[in-house]
RNA sequence: GCGCUCGUAGCUCAGAUGGAUAGAGUGUUGGCCUCCGAAGCCAAAGGUCGUGGGUUCGACUCCCGCCGAGCGCGCCA
């Protein structure tokens, strides 16, 4: 309807310029709105206002113009001039009523559209270093994630999601040093677990299957673990200690044992992620290894393709990318004078190869800290000749827990830190889901823990549900009384109240808000319309009585219930939200 | 110090590209079930949109200064 609207301006336009009474070069940006009050029609657009200054006319006075050459249109009752030059749409019934048709006949598909046919699109996300399990500070982004690839597929997109896995680092030597002590422990030697080791119990539980699998193999004395090691923290550098005890493991394990440690931590950990967010309802369909990137060589082509463009220089023993001239605030090191790459070489060409996967458009969705970020990864594909643009990357911001009105502080390597399994457990998952993506992600977020498990009113996610299961009970009712309804022949003229009109109209918005909250990445806008849908239903099931003895009326108003329902499921189906019938 | 994100009702938050009277939820107060689910509905009260300037027909929205919060500024990952 927006767009009809939208072509019926600019045919009016049209033809005032061709009759000369507006200047043919109009830079024009036709903007329809839905009205906010039902007196103000259903639909408003101020181009009159926008188009006025440079036409040279007062704004009504323009507005009545474009009235006066709006071509006449069914579907349009009514057409006014308002306030300092608004123009408002009064549509008619006949359009509503087709709505809610529609709605019936596309059922699951209702909302969906083609705006992305044909464009591939990747959305990276989580992509948490697989040094413990995942906290609810991954929460949000898995969340955000994935209903934001949800909705991206609804909208048309050939949409890819992918976890980058973090399995080259330092980090992860340490978590796998981390194992191999406690598996020393479990041997039966006395260490003293370095500060800076990953303290979780997983870890614990990894020594185990690594001693019930290799028994003693791996064994070596406390002494030697800790020889020459630098002293720990408070009196020596926690940071020197772990590297060192890192490299001794190293030493004495031998690199098939070590990587066995190694491997064992990594793949253990990896799973453990893989089957948290499976039970969070979100699966990936690729996770790209980092150290897949160094096995095919496609850091050392990243940075060969840079210095061949002329973008890197050496200094110092290092090799540095002059990242400035891309606009980042100072240029930085690709290689170590020790040869390693670093972390940022990885990422180029991580990123090199998003692209050549022949993506249009790669979506990162990273945690706020990550912001610094932004602008050196840009560089690198604008100077390695792809589009900068291209790459998009929303930042989520972290979300404060709060429990009984305080803030529950977190640290991964001291372990003590909420799990996702834990919330999810704890508040449900739909609570657990919806919650995360009810605020706009730049948006700094309070999650309320006793609000989120609270299954009471207060509970935002229950008002939507519970719409949804009335609807269900209304059938059921229906069902009780021996009462069959026939949706296909439902006389819809007679939805004719204040509440039904509305309704309608509101469900006629649906494709619209799930266009808009995809293009703007925002899938919060659907939680808010959902909650507009929600209360607009409940109004009206508390002002009229469905089950009449009018078998017209009745079939009218359960096919408006019934497709109010269509849309709430398709709406929390995005979000990874069930939609229960009873509850 | 520099940079990024943010600051809207007591609390938690919506308000794209500047548009009509700044909106929800929660909390407070008062109503509504002999009736399809009261996990609901209706109403009232509650605001200097952090602050001071500027841009214009019009600013929560754009520009500048200041205040406050979070985060980031490694040859770490």
């Amino acid at each position: 309807m927006k767009q009809v609207i939208n072509d019926l301006i600019a045919q009016s336009l049209r033809e005032l310029q061709q009759d000369a009474q507006l200047s043919s070069d109009l830079n024009v940006n036709i903007q329809v709105t839905p009205a906010k009050d039902p007196s103000q029609g259903d639909f408003a657009s101020n181009v009159a206002l926008a188009l006025a200054k440079q036409a040279g006319m007062a704004p009504r006075v323009l507005a009545e113009a474009i009235v006066a050459r709006l071509p006449t249109q069914d579907s349009i009752d009514r057409i006014e001039v308002a306030g300092p030059g608004f123009i408002n749409f009064f549509v008619s019934s006949a359009t509503g009523h087709a709505v809610v048709q529609r709605i019936l006949e596309q059922g699951d598909a209702y909302g969906a559209s083609e705006q992305g046919r044909g464009q591939k699109i990747q959305v990276e996300f989580v992509s948490a270093n697989p040094t413990g399990p995942l906290h609810v500070g991954h929460g949000r982004g898995a969340a955000y994630g994935a209903t934001l690839a949800s909705l991206l597929e609804f909208v048309g997109f050939e949409v890819q999601k992918e976890y980058y896995v973090n399995d080259a680092g330092r980090q992860m030597h340490i978590l796998g040093t981390s194992v191999w002590l406690r598996y020393l422990e479990l041997c039966g030697e006395t260490i003293v677990f370095p500060s800076n080791g990953y303290q979780g119990d997983y870890v614990w539980d990894i020594a185990a299957t690594l001693h019930r699998e290799n028994g003693d193999d791996f064994r070596r004395s406390s002494e030697q673990a800790f020889a020459g090691v630098c002293e720990d923290a408070p009196d020596g550098d926690k940071e020197k200690h772990i590297d060192d005890l890192i490299e001794n493991a190293r030493q004495l394990l031998g690199t098939e044992a070590y990587d066995t440690v190694f491997d064992l931590a990594l793949v253990t950990l990896v799973d453990v992620i893989r089957v948290d967010l499976a039970a969070f309802g979100v699966e990936f369909d690729r996770w790209f290894s980092e150290r897949s990137l160094s096995d095919e060589g496609l850091i050392e082509r990243a940075i060969t393709r840079l210095q061949d463009n002329g973008h890197v220089y050496r200094e110092g023993g290092a090799l540095w990318f002059r990242s400035t001239d891309f606009g980042d605030e100072k240029d930085r090191v690709v290689k170590r004078d020790n040869g390693q790459t670093t972390y940022f070489a990885s990422d180029i060409a991580y990123h090199m190869n998003k692209f050549d996967r022949g993506f249009g458009k790669v979506i990162n969705i990273w945690g706020a800290d990550h912001h610094g970020y932004i602008a050196r990864v840009k560089a690198s594909l604008t100077a390695l000749g792809y589009e900068a643009d291209d790459l998009e990357i929303q930042l989520v911001q972290f979300a404060n827990l709060f429990e009984k009105g305080e803030k529950i502080s977190m640290s991964t390597r001291s372990g003590e830190f909420v799990t996702l399994r834990q919330l999810r457990e704890d508040v449900g998952l739909d609570a657990a889901r919806f919650f995360y993506v009810m605020r706009k992600a730049e948006q700094h977020m309070d999650f309320d823990l006793d609000l989120a498990r609270e299954q009471s009113s207060d509970n935002p996610v229950y008002y939507l549900q519970y719409a949804h299961a009335r609807i269900c009970s209304v059938w059921r009712q229906c069902g009780d009384r021996c009462i069959s309804p026939s949706l296909p022949e439902a006389r819809l003229e007679r939805l004719d109240n204040a509440h039904e009109q509305a309704l309608i109209k509101q469900l006629s918005l649906f494709p619209d808000r799930v266009e808009v909250a995809a293009t703007r990445r925002e899938p919060h806008q659907v939680v808010n319309y959902l909650r507009e849908l929600a209360n607009q239903f409940h109004s009206w099931y508390n002002a009229h009585q469905f089950i009449v003895d009018d078998a017209e009326l009745r079939d009218a108003r359960i096919a408006l219930a019934t497709a109010t329902g269509q849309v709430l499921r398709n709406g929390l189906r995005l979000m990874g939200v069930s939609a229960p019938e009873k509850m």
